[in-house]
DNA sequence: AGGACCGCTGACAACGGTGTCAGTTTATCC
DNA sequence: GGATAAACTGACACCGTTGTCAGCGGTCCT
């Protein structure tokens, strides 16, 4: 550890003060003119905007939050997830957008379950304008009712329960995952495993009824033996895999709800010493990098998640901004994706 | 995409003002308290508190903010990463640590290569109080100086230079390296394959000087063939897996710079029908989730990341609050993981 | 021509805290 | 016991914006 001395100082900003000086008009005016309003004739618009370029103005946040009730920040909340490739993904998409409409964007990461106390504590303390809420934590009633109690409008990523009291936005799961099991399907499987996600995510309901409905359209029975549990970790898919490999008749080929556990399955084959594909068909969900990094590379289902998150943030700042005064429920298309972890069995 | 329609409303927050006629003292008082400030009394101190609790005050950052010039935020600069378990770790580390102490993240992603300007105006936009840096934008001159110049506080995570003009945190690369590749040496291994990092981190550099010195200290002459490029993806580690299988010689074990670029010399070797790790050691670097969900599982070096995380946390706040005054350099061991991805050539 | 109305603008009071400084207690010391 | 210092406490200006409302000049009716 090293030490040494700093040294410090601060610039003055300019503020709407200076700008409107400069321009000759009141600050009133020139407050008109950053935040759009109307009433501006066009040149002493122009005017404005020059001081502001000419002493690079920006608002101060703070002056404008606490004149103006907002924040001009939103939060994101999540779970510390498995698949952090999908929190960044969202990540992206939200900031973007934030950006563009200059917003701030305040993280709330999470343990699991998270106490409702935490989060309110979170709206109070930094007043944020809005919130977007990741599954699993956007299906808890006790905090969409905090949110909705307090006035703060927030959309859901992913929400199991699709309720019109609120805005949300989220891959069509079902759909996606028929598909997916329909392919194996076509390849000439009839024993497929099926290894579920965490039970507090809307998607893992969503993906298991998907494949049985491929399953039923195609008028095969289901052997409940074939559909294990999971947590969407790779650990979990591991396990599950191992289990189902102890089955007398063993399955052909696995869906796993999502990537990570089907790279799960992927090395638990290896470890029992299965060829892949020739043995085992293996299939995930969410198209995340892990699909490229298993060998085989993964069969797989992409959700367009940054359009997601984007649209998500979009919904959101429109509500904020009071653009908007009806819910809505937006979901997107899902595509297969395959690649070399699913053959035709025995191939 | 359904509609409906909202409700609204919005309960009115106590001010400092009803915290202070409740306590029967004047609002500056209040301030004292809620501010940890000295000079009060501790029956006055308890009495605000208690009103505090009954009222459930809670101050109001943008007044805070306004009036004591500060925004009780940080913001987190990082280039969009490559292996996100790590981004996640410091992120987890660095919000803990904000949260303890009442502090809000503000998150900053960036593509490569960010441009000055678009820093700066995150700067003057938000007004955070300090910034983290991350690798590799913490030793770009231009952000250091920007910030600097505008007196923001900052620390880097895992430099490239250390420049004791600053503060900064990060693991002892070389030495993890060094241990790396000694224990290959201690198996057997004569004809070690180095894959480097991306040369805009000063990681990449400082864990190749730490392979060569382990090569030097033992009296081997280091082969230049066998240093190879890369970026810290996936991909290049599989490239450059390919190119060293090339060689006339093959190595008998490959040091990645990271997980995974190391997982993508085991999906290589897969590829290649090399048997792991019977012809081929493989080995990387953080000890990430992908360690573990490769075939055999990674032996890799782990560095203590969300503890780097919140250490830069904790010393760029104790910065910010004028508690410190010298810039200091931290680096913390790393400690050697071995796995089933490396053995005895030939075993 | 006179009044009503509209588009545009500015004066001024908030918003909810902190900083400054002066005033009032309380403790300390001869 | 009185002087002096130290520990408390409060009045009030101010931070940089937005919201409210009144005023001004020009158009459009009637």
């Amino acid at each position: 550890m090293q030490e040494t001395t700093p040294s410090g100082r601060t610039p003055a900003r300019a503020t709407i003060r200076d700008v409107a000086r400069r321009a000759g008009v009141s600050i009133k005016t020139v407050s008109r003119v950053i935040n759009h309003e109307a009433n501006v004739r066009p040149a002493t618009r122009e005017r404005v905007m020059e001081a502001v370029r000419e002493l690079q103005y920006e608002p101060n946040p703070a002056a404008r939050g606490l004149a103006g009730r907002r924040t001009f920040s939103i939060g994101l909340l999540y779970e510390n997830p498995h698949e952090f490739s999908y929190i960044q993904q969202i990540l992206d998409g939200v900031f973007d957008v934030c950006q563009a409409h200059g917003y701030a964007l305040l993280l709330r990461p999470s343990s699991e379950n998270p106490a409702t106390e935490d989060i309110v504590r979170f709206l109070t303390q930094t007043r944020v304008d809005g919130m977007v809420l990741t599954a699993p934590i956007g299906d808890r009633p006790d905090i969409t009712d905090a949110l909705t109690e307090r006035g703060v409008p927030f959309v859901q990523i992913s929400p199991g329960i699709t309720d019109t009291r609120w805005t949300s936005v989220g891959p069509d799961d079902f759909a996606g995952s028929r598909t997916l099991t329909e392919h194996l399907l076509d390849l000439g499987h009839t024993r497929i495993g099926f290894i579920q996600g965490d039970p507090r995510h809307g998607a893992a309901s969503a993906r298991l009824d998907g494949h049985l409905r491929a399953l039923r359209d195609r008028g095969m029975t289901v052997d409940e033996s074939l559909i294990v549990p999971g947590l969407f970790d790779f650990e979990s898919g591991k396990a599950a895999a191992h289990g189902l490999f102890g089955l007398a008749d063993r399955p052909t080929a696995i869906v796993a709800s999502n990537d990570d556990m089907a790279a799960g399955v992927i090395v638990a084959a290896q470890e029992a010493g299965i060829a892949l594909p020739a043995e085992l068909s293996v299939a995930g969900f969410d198209d995340s990098p892990t699909a490229l990094h298993t060998w085989p590379p993964l069969t797989t289902v992409r959700q367009p998640i940054v359009e997601i998150a984007s649209q998500a943030a979009e919904l959101l700042l429109e509500w904020v901004r009071g653009e908007r005064d009806v819910h809505v429920r937006k979901t997107f298309d899902c595509r297969l994706v395959v690649r070399r972890s699913t053959s035709a069995p025995g191939e």
